[in-house]
DNA sequence: TCCTACGATGGACAGAGTCCAGGTCAAGAA
DNA sequence: TTCTTGACCTGGACTCTGTCCATCGTAGGA
């Protein structure tokens, strides 16, 4: 993830201990944390840094395309450090544990054009949802 | 919608004059209402209705598969009642604008088996953004 | 080393949704 | 029709998630 420290210098980032904080946890094999949690594993290192900073940094990273944006459920949004390679989600309806997967196929091709009803489309989301082998 | 009421009544609900407007409202042409709209619209006809009323009322509707649920932003979750009709959803970045499409072939048969880590896969919401003609 | 504008802090606030104790009423029984 | 009762409704407190803002701190250039 000092890829991504060293990317957000480039773009003029002010580098500070809370920012390379929450890049390192989110570098993390946990991904799909909610905004909560990864004020508490950044808290572990840094134990003063505020609610209000992971905020804005999520949203920063966000903008930036660094860090993408998902809420599989009506609960916390989540983020996931995974932006540069597209994928989907697969999520389980009990646990609520999110993999990422990689459908066949372009899914903005299946929205013939009699259905975008004058919009220019440029984004699809697809959740899959279901019960993983641990639930089942 | 007095389909909708005669099926619940069919399964034991108590069709109360509180369950009846509630139904009315999602009846209406505009669809996709937040629960706080549903609430808004309800209690014009019937003031003193609560807003915990709303929302169970929508919860038993959802869980009763009558009603869709639908978060496409962050924000509050939308109630569709076109659950009978299998559709996807465009959703205008700009305006917020939602509307019901029907992409082609099925959205479940793009996950390959080995994408799919053991899950029982039963779902899919796929989700187009783009902007709609008004706000281009 | 010094400056200063960008960033961090924490506490108040807001929006969405849930919970609960107590009062009300739909619908079946008599 | 009236009675009975358990399901339902109410209002308000509460939780969770996220945003805002005034003030303070500091990264990094001069």
């Amino acid at each position: 993830m000092s890829d991504l420290l060293e990317r957000l210098r480039g773009r003029g980032w002010r580098v500070t201990s809370q920012r390379r904080v929450v890049a390192e946890v989110l570098d993390g094999d946990h991904v799909h944390l909610t905004a909560e949690e990864v004020h508490a594993r950044a808290a572990e290192r840094l134990p003063e840094i505020s609610r209000a900073t992971v905020y804005n940094t999520l949203g920063e990273m966000v903008s930036l395309g660094e860090v993408m944006e998902v809420s599989t459920d009506g609960r916390a949004k989540r983020y996931d450090p995974n932006a540069h390679h597209p994928h989907q989600h697969l999520v389980c309806s009990a646990c609520g544990i999110i993999r990422d997967v990689h459908p066949s196929g372009d899914p903005l091709a299946n929205l013939p054009q009699e259905e975008r009803f004058g919009f220019t489309v440029s984004q699809v989301e697809v959740t899959y949802r279901g019960v993983c082998a641990a639930c089942a």
